[in-house]
DNA sequence: GCCATTTCCCTTTTT
DNA sequence: GGGAAATGGC
């Protein structure tokens, strides 16, 4: 009897074959996560080869942590060389030890979203970009595009060719870059890229690292985006040793920069590849995985294959249509607690969305209905303001370079240092080209500051005082020192109502016990080690099954997971699908918004509760959307609708079958149409409309917000929405849902 | 320099 | 509808 036993053909067959290049297509729910482990098992166990030579690359700590338990639990002790971890987090392992020859300092930061932003902010002032046509967040989101194509700043500014608004982006990302590298910081992006960098130009450290990792997995393959690929490449070139675990139709991250070819051309890349297809699924009953099935169907260009299962059967699907999005959160919360009679746990549930901002209504229900539940996503953890401020101190005290986190932190708790003596700070330490924390060093040489000069030596001393204790102390006191010293609570308690004060103070022990959890896990806990951990971690690697609490996430968040019970809520066009998916005018984007359902679906195992809502209040406006189409793609054989509980009466499905399509020029939601429609207008306008036909016809000039004026080249009225041509006059061709592409004839 | 009010942007998804 | 940032008065 072996641990191999319990394995299936294709599986075995997946972890046996060790040499080369291999491709396991790895369907939902069809034990990747064994086989990987496994396989590492027996290289270590049958194969003789030692675990220092092995690298298993994941995109979530919570993969990397449970892969590494049933690693350890197969192999006992022989493993502990591996290196099992997230893309980032081997990166940045790789750069503490060789960033200096980039240039960098080893104790560099890293940025999050809104550090980013920061900068952004700084960069624009400082080269005169008007941030009103320029949004940080857009510049931002094209500066990590183009980092996930690893493309430098010059490689931008030549790609522009003469477009003034390209190269003006490049600019932006030149002065951006060099703005992080002035903080010896870097950003998410940078984790990757430098690490590309790094091994194109010092070939020794590629040489060590390409000596050292011999056998190479990753697994989540398909959301690698082209830097990660090239990393991938540039390690496993000289072994050849590189076996991939991906399922194309789980690729979801295409706003990431995923790129989905990297796996569809896989076999291009490298030479006799072995590809392994894992097809039986073991998680769900097989009117899931129908449902499944059927929805992914839709979309073209797929690797082939097809699910199965043993488990034959099971309950239908059931979906339910609600009135409005407090009904539906009502209907979800009775259903639990019906699950919960029949035996259920609370975390045998979860409920996933499209967007984070659903979770509100839910929230609020559950609140009511005493059922325990945690958020995952959202606001992360770290972003908090106070969390963010004790941790500015800290990356204060470890890289006095970051001038982001002195800046932040100067006047919090106050100390009378407001933007014109900090403006002026900061320009002193521009012209002599020092950091913003030497300047506060030599306040007193600064002329222009005044009586500022002498609120900074206090604020330096601390600093330095921290500074001093560092080797000595543990995480744990320097984080009670930054509070009591400061006199962080007594800040708080002058800014915040007592109900916040408390919450903040319940997130500073929170992030106490973090600190003291983190020293415990490591051989040698370091202040570094700690802001770098914390600075990598996603809400939902805290995911405990062990909790008795409802599990709330949105559909990419839960990837990767399986529930007995999966309630997928929000089930409309213009929600899933996106808005949008819908209107950007490519199809591709819809596929991607597919997969995200078939990714929900497949999360459950015994029952899959579907529902929407007729109308839902989003960023203060009432929207009436249809059912989502994916709905639709459903045969209706395995749809029941269940038993509404609560007050809201969950309509026949044949109610939501026969709603008609939308007309083209029809507007899709506006604020007023709920007062429109309250007075009786609305009706009468959307009457008119349908009798008038299509706002426009072929041949009809229109106008799309984002791609300006063309012309109509055809309208399909086929299915249940209308599909327009436009050839637009700068923007090309594009097909889109007239529903959602808010064209208006002119 | 500080506080209150107004304005803005947001919401597609995140390591 | 809500939270953060910008603005403007003191």
């Amino acid at each position: 009897m072996s641990i191999y036993d319990r394995l299936n053909e294709p599986q075995r067959k997946a972890v046996f074959t060790t040499e080369g290049p291999v491709l396991i297509l790895a369907g939902a729910g069809s034990g990747k996560t064994s086989v990987i482990t496994h396989r590492i098992a027996h290289l270590i166990d049958d194969c003789g080869i030692n675990s220092y030579n092995i690298l298993a690359i994941t995109f979530t700590n919570k993969a990397a942590k449970e892969m590494r338990e049933r690693v350890d639990s197969l192999v006992g002790y022989g493993a502990d060389a591996a290196w099992i971890m997230t893309f980032h987090s081997a990166c940045v392992r790789i750069l503490r030890r060789y960033i200096d020859r980039l240039g960098y300092g080893n104790n560099f930061s890293i940025y999050d979203t809104d550090d980013q932003k920061s900068v952004m902010k700084d960069v624009c002032k400082r080269l005169e970009v008007d941030t009103k046509i320029y949004k940080e967040k857009a510049l931002l989101s094209q500066i990590s595009a183009a980092k996930d194509e690893l493309l430098k700043p010059d490689d931008l500014y030549q790609s522009a060719s003469g477009n003034y608004n390209k190269m003006r982006v490049a600019e932006v990302y030149r002065e951006y870059q060099e703005q992080l590298k002035k903080n010896n910081a870097v950003d998410f992006d940078d984790i990757i890229n430098l690490t590309v960098e790094l091994f194109e130009k010092d070939s020794e450290v590629l040489d060590y690292y390409q000596e050292r990792f011999k056998y190479i997995m990753v697994d989540e393959y398909q959301d690698t985006n082209t830097a990660q690929f090239r990393l991938i490449y540039l390690l496993a070139r000289k072994s050849g040793n590189l076996c991939v675990v991906g399922d194309d139709d789980q690729s979801i991250y295409k706003f990431r920069g995923a790129n989905i070819m990297n796996i569809l051309n896989f076999e291009q890349y490298f030479k006799d590849v072995s590809v392994i297809k894992l097809e039986q699924n073991y998680r769900s009953t097989q009117n899931i995985l129908d449902a499944a099935n059927s929805v992914i169907r839709n979309n073209t260009g797929r690797k082939d294959k097809s699910l199965w299962t043993a488990a034959v059967g099971g309950s239908k699907i059931f979906f339910n249509i609600y009135e409005n999005g407090y009904q539906e959160a009502e209907g979800i919360a009775a259903d639990i607690n019906e699950r919960i009679s029949e035996g259920f746990g609370y975390n045998d549930c979860a409920v996933l969305y499209r967007t984070n901002a659903q979770s509100r209504a839910l929230e609020e229900r559950f609140l009511q209905y005493n059922i325990p539940y945690r958020i995952y996503g959202g606001i992360n953890f770290y972003a908090r303001k106070e969390i963010k401020d004790i941790l500015a101190y800290l990356k204060t005290v470890d890289n006095a370079g970051d001038d982001l986190s002195v800046r932040r932190i100067l006047n919090v708790p106050k100390r009378g240092i407001g933007t014109t003596s900090m403006d002026r700070i900061q320009g002193y330490a521009y012209d002599r080209e020092i950091s913003f924390y030497e300047a506060l060093k030599a306040a007193k040489e600064i002329p222009s500051i005044g009586k500022a000069a002498a609120k900074a030596a206090p604020f330096v001393e601390l600093i330095e005082g921290l500074r001093a204790k560092t080797g000595e102390s543990s995480v744990k006191e320097l984080i009670v020192e930054v509070i009591e010293r400061t006199g962080y609570i007594d800040y708080l308690e002058d800014n915040d109502s007592p109900e916040v004060v408390e919450e903040r103070r319940q997130n500073i022990d929170e992030l106490i016990s973090k600190a003291v959890s983190y020293e415990q896990s490591v051989d040698e806990p370091a202040l570094s080690g700690f802001l770098e951990e914390v600075a990598l971690v996603a809400d939902i690697d805290s995911l405990d099954e062990n909790n008795n609490t409802v599990s709330l996430m949105t559909l990419h968040s839960a990837k990767g997971l399986e529930f007995p019970v999966v309630y997928m809520a929000g089930m409309e066009d213009g929600l899933f699908p996106s808005y949008m998916s819908l209107s950007s005018g490519d199809i591709s984007d819809l596929e991607e918004e597919r997969r995200l359902c078939y990714v929900g679906i497949t999360r459950a195992k015994e029952r899959l509760v579907l529902s929407a809502a007729r109308m839902r209040m989003i960023r203060g406006e009432t929207q009436m959307n249809r059912a989502s189409r994916f709905t639709d793609e459903i045969p209706k054989e395995y749809i029941a609708s269940s038993v509404q509980s609560g007050s809201g009466r969950a309509l026949r499905k044949d109610d939501y079958f026969s709603l008609p399509p939308r007309k083209p020029g029809q507007i899709a939601f506006k604020s007023f149409q709920k007062e429109a429609a309250l007075s009786g207008i609305f009706d009468k306008k959307e009457l008119a409309a349908e009798a008038g036909g299509p706002g426009y016809g072929e041949g009809d000039r229109v106008k799309h917000m984002k791609f300006g004026e063309g012309t109509v080249r055809d309208i399909k009225t086929g299915g249940r929405d209308y599909e327009v041509t436009v050839e637009f006059d700068t923007a090309g061709v594009k097909k889109m849902f007239a529903s959602f592409a808010k064209l208006t004839k002119i």
